[in-house]
DNA sequence: TGACTATTATGACGATTCGTCAATTTACTC
DNA sequence: GAGTAAATTGACGAATCGTCATAATAGTCA
């Protein structure tokens, strides 16, 4: 009958802190298989030796992840979480709207090139043998993340709307043109490191080909000012240091 | 001292024809292992499967793929042997260069939905967790693939600066192109399952998707004609009758 | 404090899958 | 038809995955 409000304050901040270091080990775990892969490649990284590597066992590891596979979706999250930051920096960056779309390229370019691993995660994470294993929940998490970065890019379309720098004509949708500027950035750099490896271009940056690709779609789309108009080599020099130098400090 | 030409022959001969019979055993093996993706899934895929569906035993089966992941790399090489053939008779499109750098694009669309798992494939191949663990022999096949289906872009761009449909300025070189329409292709084809999984747009085709990108592209680069000054809409759809008509007897 | 309960951690273990290899069969030569 | 080279087989060892009975820990209540 007698009110318990310690026993239910003490019971939520115990539980509140069983979740902080549960969600912290976690992290820890995620660091650890990041580490494996980048020494080991993916065929080194087993659970058994991400055991090792941890301070817990094997049974704890799999009260976090459901399989194999559901550790590298989580990587993915883990990826997709860091974009997000990356995303939220460039849209702080001022100029036209064309600018800001220019800096979501760079933010993706610079972590594709920053975390080659994740990146390759990110790819993994794709790949039909890796979603089937997943649980259901992690994948949701994935797809959340997902949808908030595309909202960035629909964002900054919609700011190009506003100031008259594109026209939607020809039953073209926000959604439309999101879907192909993630398309072109996602294969630009995904195809890179195969397409070097089999030598196809000598000395051609990384860095060029994406701006080339991206000026190439935003003229095609007419968002002014065009290519002929502005100076987006240096536009994307200006970019990259804004966001470079916040970058270094990123893990917590 | 005697001559002994039956002899040479008849062994040049058998020789020959076991090579062919290997040859035909492997194809027959990759059939069967797409079979077991399209029904079970990737996660289905396993060596005593294979070696279950099929007729010969699990020895044999390693005799021709080196490692599991070897058996999805060469999966891919049959993958890219088909859009081959399928380019090759993109490229036969009547028309100007245009038309045919559609052809092209309307090609890989065309695989990428005819062939879903094959696709797939190609997507997993490109993952560092497979690459490491193929044969360096299969690896090489695949990259003289897309070396070959990366030539034929490169033609169709030749023939354009031949007959002044588009100009080169400002550094961009042919290589640079052929990338960029590629990594737009690779992208809007592979992220079209996904995206449509989390309900990012409804009831859009992919088909117009793919014409949507590419058309950006190639009006950014100032390929003529323009979009503006040509129905690429009704030219997407005589293309697709051409490829269509010939695509279902392709198995040989 | 100490007995009692709920939650979490452990790592030995069974199950699955991979990849190998000694023994055997088949194909070819003389 | 004896002898040799090449290919096939499938039982087996090795590696990895994922589980679960047991143990430890944290939390609750008298």
């Amino acid at each position: 009958m007698k009110a318990q409000p310690p026993a239910v304050s003490i019971a939520a901040h115990n539980s509140d802190n069983r979740a902080r270091l549960k969600q912290q080990r976690e992290q820890l775990l995620l660091q650890l298989a990041q580490q494996i892969l980048q020494q080991e490649g993916f065929a080194g990284l087993t659970m058994d030796r991400l055991t090792a590597a941890s301070e817990v066992s094997k049974g704890t590891i799999y009260n976090h992840f459901c399989s194999k596979e559901d550790l590298i979706t989580a990587l993915s999250v883990d990826s997709l979480q860091r974009q997000l930051l990356l995303f939220q920096q460039a849209l702080s960056v001022s100029g036209h709207s064309r600018e800001r779309a220019l800096a979501l390229h760079y933010a993706y370019f610079l972590f594709s090139t920053t975390e080659p691993t994740l990146f390759l995660c990110l790819l993994s994470a794709a790949t039909p043998a890796v979603v089937e294993k997943s649980s259901a929940s992690r994948l949701a998490q994935r797809q959340a993340l997902e949808q908030q970065l595309l909202g960035f890019c629909q964002q900054v379309i919609r700011q190009a709307l506003a100031e008259n720098a594109i026209s939607l004509q020809g039953g073209c949708s926000i959604e439309e043109l999101t879907y192909l500027q993630w398309a072109q950035a996602f294969g630009a750099n995904a195809l890179y490191r195969p397409a070097q490896q089999m030598g196809f271009f000598q000395g051609l940056a990384q860095q060029q080909l994406v701006l080339a690709g991206v000026n190439l779609m935003l003229d095609g789309l007419g968002w002014r000012p065009l290519s002929a108009d502005f100076d987006y080599q240096s536009c994307w020099q200006r970019i990259a240091l804004a966001l470079q130098q916040q970058a270094p400090q990123a893990q917590s």
